[in-house]
DNA sequence: CACTTGACCTGTCCGC
DNA sequence: TGCGGACAGGTCAAGT
């Protein structure tokens, strides 16, 4: 569910919290979670100090003073939440969740110098964290696989069309849920961005038109910016490092309102299964192309 | 090689 | 109320 805008917002709000602090003690109760060796953890992790946190793709990278990288990838479930005096106490709004901490879904606590901590939660256990050298990150296989970043200025109608190119015979759903195509794309945001492109999700790649392909390149980029600036989304569990729940679902076109009249025609919207997903749309707005 | 399906997990919801 | 089963959906491995 943490796709790029809930994955910007996380990091957006981690390098606000942990810059500078140092990590004095590190647990784990799952090592499919965070399966470095204790040896590893403990001299590069412990005593270090955050430099930064950054982005890629849906992956989280937290650059240490020990030029080791915390890499983070949430999957579906995974959250990344701090618990410092800035959010938590009495009469927080989100008290309640940060409060609470750690749960049963929590499979890492990193403590700070401060005492503050960094709560790595992943009720289905698919995200992980990785401690690796940070010049070792851009090497790893699938990241060097990855496609461009969407939201890049350099991402050109051009490089989106090249992308494709050899995705001709697949629908364009899977196409953009690719990531070696595309960066970042996950269920909510490619059912959103091929709504607002008026694309039906079952269309080939092959069969788009050039005024479709021009089309979807916008609003990929629109609704991911949109997201970002409402904070994400918030489908199941998915809260930003401070607790805080996206508000993108409250605007979102298609995404979980199958049944719901369309915000453009009122026609309900469908949910179909395509590329092995729930997916929604609108059969007016999104014509099926005939073949 | 391109594309699809299944596995990985746990919690929730729906129907009987 | 309890229980089985479908479903959620990111990514990789395995299968077609």
């Amino acid at each position: 569910m943490p796709e790029l805008p809930e994955v910007e917002t996380v990091v957006r709000g981690l390098n606000g919290l942990i810059i500078d602090k140092k990590v004095v003690t590190v647990k784990c109760d799952n090592p499919k979670s965070f399966p470095n060796d204790q040896s590893q953890i403990d001299n590069f992790l412990i005593g270090a100090k955050v430099r930064r946190a950054k982005r890629r793709a849906k992956l989280i990278i937290i650059d240490l003073s020990t030029d080791y990288s915390l890499v983070v990838h949430l999957k579906m479930t995974g959250q990344l939440v701090y618990k410092g005096e800035q959010n938590w106490g009495a009469g927080h709004p989100n008290d309640s969740l940060i409060g609470q901490l750690p749960d049963k879904s929590t499979r890492v606590i990193i403590e700070f110098a401060d005492q503050t901590k960094l709560y790595f939660n992943d009720q289905r256990k698919f995200g992980w964290m990785k401690l690796l050298p940070t010049v070792e990150v851009a090497e790893l296989a699938f990241v060097k696989k990855l496609g461009p970043e969407p939201l890049a200025d350099d991402f050109s109608l051009v490089v989106f069309k090249k992308r494709l190119a050899r995705k001709q015979r697949s629908n364009i759903k899977a196409a953009i849920l690719d990531q070696t195509v595309l960066a970042g794309i996950g269920n909510i945001y490619a059912d959103e961005s091929l709504f607002l492109a008026g694309v039906h999700p079952r269309t080939l790649v092959g069969e788009l038109t050039d005024q479709q392909l021009k089309k979807l390149h916008q609003t990929i980029r629109q609704v991911l910016q949109k997201s970002i600036d409402l904070g994400g989304s918030s489908s199941r569990n998915y809260v930003d490092a401070t607790g805080a729940k996206g508000n993108y679902l409250n605007w979102a076109f298609v995404y979980k309102r199958d049944q719901q009249p369309c915000r453009q025609c009122q026609t309900p919207i469908e949910k179909i299964r395509v590329a092995g997903r729930g997916t929604h749309f609108c059969p007016i707005c999104q014509p099926e192309s005939r073949s």
